[in-house]
RNA sequence: GCUCAUAUAGCUCAGAGGUAGAGCACUUCCUUGGUAAGGAAGAGGUCGAGGGUUCAAGUCCCUCUAUGAGCUCCA
C-alpha cells in the first residue's frame, strides 16, 4: 500500500485490545502503537468514528434523531436510529455532504467518563438510549464528544474529524431495535471508510463487481433459469441453458456417488402425516411445510429426504455386515421459506439437495465423516472454491437426549481434530435432530455461503426403531449421517454463476462450442463439425441467423460461450478450424482431431 | 413475517391527471461477411392484479401479488 501522507498515532493495541489515543493518555496505557493506515485495527477505529460523525450529521440534519447503536460490521459500520422523518436513498448525500462540512470543521474527538447514574439522568429524556444503558453494565461510562455532539460509547475513536476523509454511505434499510422481531423497526444507514481514497475506490469498484456478477443478472442474461409471478415466489423455472448446466452437474455427482458406494433411490414427494409425526418433522419443522388432504387423509410435501431412505433401510432386515449403506438421491424438497428471505437461487421455496444417508454403526461414524469430508474436497477442488468448516452444536430447539447430542457432537469434532482439519463453531446452530458440520465455500469475491452439511442423527433411527444384527447375533440401532455436498443445486449453482462471472469451465459450460460459417456455403461444414462434437457429448450450437460475421462473435461472446470456431473457406479446404478460445483469450489454428483432442482432455480433466 | 422502496413491450428504461415512447431483442427483405453491433421495413402494451377518487388515471389513494435493500430465520 502507497504510504500515506504522515504518520498518525491513532491507538495503542496491548494485550489484543484496542485503545483509542484518548483513553491510552486518561489511563497512562502504553503499548503497540496502531498508526493510521488500512490494518484492521486501524479501520475498527476509523470506522467507528465515521459512524460517530454520521450520527451527528444526522443530528443536525434531523434534530429529533435518537441514537441506538453504531458499530463497525466486516466492511464497514452502521447506526440505528429514529427520526420522525423517513429517510431514502437521496438522503444519503445530503447527510454525506453534512459530514464532510464536519470534517472541515476538525473538531478533536474527546472522551470523559461519568457513572452509569449520571449518565441515566443525562439521556433520561432518550428511551434509545436507555435502551443502550439496559445493556452496558453499572460502573464508569465513557462519553464522547465532537463539537456539540455527545455519544456514549466505549471507543475507540480517532482523536480528530479531519482524519475522516475517506467515507462512503452506502445504503439505507430498517433493522429492529436490538435484532428482535417484536421489537420497533429502527432506521439503519450502512457506510463504509478507509484510511485513504484509493482502497476506497478499490472497495467501491469490488462492489460494483459483485453487482455485475449477481446470478440473478447473469441468471436471465444467459437464460439459465427465471421466476413466474403466475407461478410463485421461490419457485425457479429452469431455462435450457441453465437445465443443460445442472444436468451435466448431476451426471457428474452420480458417477461420483456410485464410486463411492452409494445407491440410488428415490422416494415420493408427498408422505402421510403419520410418517412426519413420527419423525417429529410435524411438530418441529411444520410451520415450514406444505400439506395437502385428500380423501381425509393429510399429506406432507417433503421438506428432507430423510423419511424415504429410512424406508429404504426398512426394507430388508440388515446385518452389520451390510453397514455402512449409503443411500443417494437428488430429493426435491419444499420448505415454505418467509416472504421476505427469498434471494434469486441462493433462497427458494422447492429446491433439490444431493442429499444421501449413509447408515453405519456408532463406531463407524468418524471414518464416514472422513471419507465424506474428502469427497467435499474433491468437489470443491473441481471447481476452484475454497471452503471451511463449521460444527454447529445443540439448538434450543431440539428433539433428543441432551447425552446423545453431546456424544455425537463429540464424535465430529474427533473426526475433524484427529485428521488435523481446522474448524469453527457455531454454538447452538445446529438441526432440531443433531448436531453438524457446515461446508462454508468462500467465493471469487471473498463471500461466504453455506453449502454442504454433514449432520449425525442418533434420533430418527431411534424413533423409527431401526435395527441391524450385529456380530453377537444381537438387535443394535443403526446411526444415521444425513449429508449433502453442494447443499443444494439450486443455490450450489446460484454461488458458481457468481464465482465464475457467467464463464463457466468448459466441463460444465451449458453451450460448451458453437460454431460460426462465415457465409451460407459453410454451414454444412459447421453442422457437420457440431453433430460430431454431439456425438461426443459435448453441447454445441452453429451460428446460423443471418448476421454479420462480427455479431455472431460478439453474440457468442456475450453468452460466454468458452469456445468458438469460426469456419469458412479455408477451413473446409484443409479439414481446419479456427478455434477463439474465449476463457484462454487465444486464437488457434487446428485439425479437427488436434481439436478433438483438445476437447477430450478438457473433459477428462474433471474427476470427483 | 417486519420496515422502506419498486412494478410501463421479451430485456433495459423514458413518460409528474388529457390520443402509450426509445434502444436492444423479435419477423421479413437486402447484404454473404475472416474474429465483439452491416442496412431497411414491420410487428409487438387492458401500463403487475383488483378496488376507489375524478368529467378524465400508466400518473392520485387502498388492498393483494411479485421484486429489491435490510432485519429476523435457513440449503
Amino acid at each position: 500500500m502507497e504510504a500515506l501522507v504522515e504518520e498518525i498515532v491513532i491507538g495503542i493495541q496491548k494485550d489484543g485490545e484496542i485503545f483509542d489515543t484518548q483513553s491510552a493518555n486518561i489511563q497512562n496505557i502504553s503499548g503497540n502503537e496502531i498508526l493510521f493506515d488500512n490494518s484492521n485495527d486501524s479501520l475498527e477505529i476509523i470506522r467507528h468514528s465515521t459512524a460517530h460523525l454520521m450520527a451527528q450529521a444526522i443530528k443536525i440534519l434531523y434534530p429529533d434523531a435518537k441514537f441506538f447503536v453504531g458499530p463497525v460490521i466486516e466492511d464497514g459500520f452502521y447506526y440505528d436510529f429514529r427520526t420522525s422523518e423517513k429517510i431514502s436513498d437521496t438522503d444519503l448525500k445530503i447527510i454525506e455532504k453534512q459530514m464532510k462540512a464536519l470534517i472541515k470543521k476538525k473538531l478533536p474527538i474527546e472522551q470523559y467518563s461519568i457513572s452509569k447514574k449520571d449518565v441515566l439522568e443525562k439521556f433520561a429524556d432518550d428511551d434509545l438510549k436507555q435502551e443502550v444503558l439496559k445493556r452496558i453494565e453499572d460502573g464508569n461510562i465513557t462519553i464522547y464528544k465532537q463539537g456539540d455532539f455527545e455519544d456514549l460509547c466505549q471507543g475507540p475513536h480517532v482523536p480528530n474529524t479531519k482524519l475522516l476523509h475517506n467515507f462512503k454511505l452506502t445504503r439505507v434499510a430498517g433493522a429492529y431495535l436490538g435484532g428482535d422481531e417484536s421489537k420497533e423497526m429502527l432506521t439503519r444507514i450502512y457506510g463504509t471508510a478507509f484510511a485513504d481514497k484509493e482502497t476506497l475506490k478499490e472497495h467501491l469498484a469490488m462492489i460494483e463487481e459483485a453487482k455485475k456478477r449477481d446470478h440473478r443478472k447473469l441468471g436471465g442474461e444467459l437464460g439459465l433459469f427465471t421466476f413466474d409471478d403466475e407461478i410463485g415466489a421461490g419457485l425457479p423455472i429452469w431455462l435450457p441453458n441453465g437445465a443443460r448446466l445442472r444436468s451435466k452437474l448431476e451426471a457428474l455427482l452420480f458417477t461420483a456417488h456410485r464410486k463411492r458406494g452409494y445407491q440410488p433411490v428415490r422416494a415420493p414427494e408427498i408422505l402421510k402425516s403419520e410418517a412426519w409425526k413420527t419423525s417429529g418433522h410435524y411438530q418441529n419443522y411444520g410451520e415450514n411445510m406444505y400439506f395437502t388432504t385428500i380423501d381425509d387423509i393429510e399429506y406432507g410435501i417433503k421438506p428432507m429426504n430423510c423419511l424415504g431412505h429410512i424406508k429404504v433401510y426398512q426394507n430388508e432386515l440388515r446385518s452389520y455386515r451390510d453397514l455402512p449403506l449409503k443411500f443417494f438421491e437428488y430429493g426435491v424438497v419444499h420448505r415454505h421459506e418467509k416472504s421476505g428471505v427469498m434471494h434469486g437461487l441462493f433462497r427458494v421455496r422447492e429446491f433439490t439437495q444431493d442429499d444421501a444417508h449413509i447408515f453405519c454403526t456408532p463406531d463407524q461414524i468418524k471414518e464416514n465423516v472422513i471419507e465424506v469430508l474428502g469427497f467435499v474436497d474433491d468437489i470443491m477442488k473441481s471447481f476452484g472454491f475454497e471452503y471451511n468448516l463449521e460444527i454447529s452444536t445443540r439448538p434450543d430447539k431440539a428433539i433428543g437426549d441432551e447425552k446423545v447430542w453431546e456424544i455425537a457432537t463429540q464424535g465430529l469434532k474427533d473426526a475433524l481434530d484427529e485428521n488435523g482439519i481446522s474448524y469453527g463453531i457455531d454454538e447452538g446452530g445446529g438441526a432440531f435432530y443433531g448436531p453438524k458440520i457446515d461446508i462454508k465455500i468462500t467465493d471469487a469475491l471473498k463471500r461466504k455461503w453455506q453449502c454442504g452439511t454433514i449432520q449425525i442423527d442418533f434420533n430418527l433411527p431411534e424413533r423409527f426403531e431401526l435395527e441391524y444384527t450385529n456380530e453377537n447375533n444381537e438387535k443394535s440401532q443403526p446411526v444415521m449421517i444425513h449429508r449433502a455436498i453442494l447443499g443444494s443445486f439450486e443455490r450450489f449453482i446460484g454461488i458458481l454463476i457468481e464465482h465464475v462471472g457467467g464463464e463457466f469451465p468448459f466441463f460444465i459450460a451449458p453451450t460448451q462450442v458453437i460454431v460460426i460459417p462465415i457465409a451460407d456455403v459453410h454451414l454444412d461444414y459447421a453442422k457437420e463439425l457440431a453433430s460430431e462434437l454431439m456425438m461426443m457429448e459435448i453441447d454445441c450450437e452453429v451460428s446460423s441467423k443471418n448476421e454479420s460475421l462480427n455479431k455472431r462473435i460478439r453474440l457468442a461472446e456475450k453468452q460466454r460461450v468458452p469456445m468458438i470456431l469460426v469456419v469458412g473457406d479455408e477451413e473446409i479446404a484443409n479439414k481446419t478450424v479456427a478455434l477463439r478460445d474465449r476463457r484462454e483469450r487465444k486464437q488457434y489454428n487446428l485439425t479437427k482431431a488436434e481439436f478433438y483432442n483438445i476437447i477430450k482432455e478438457k473433459m477428462n480433466e474433471v474427476h470427483f
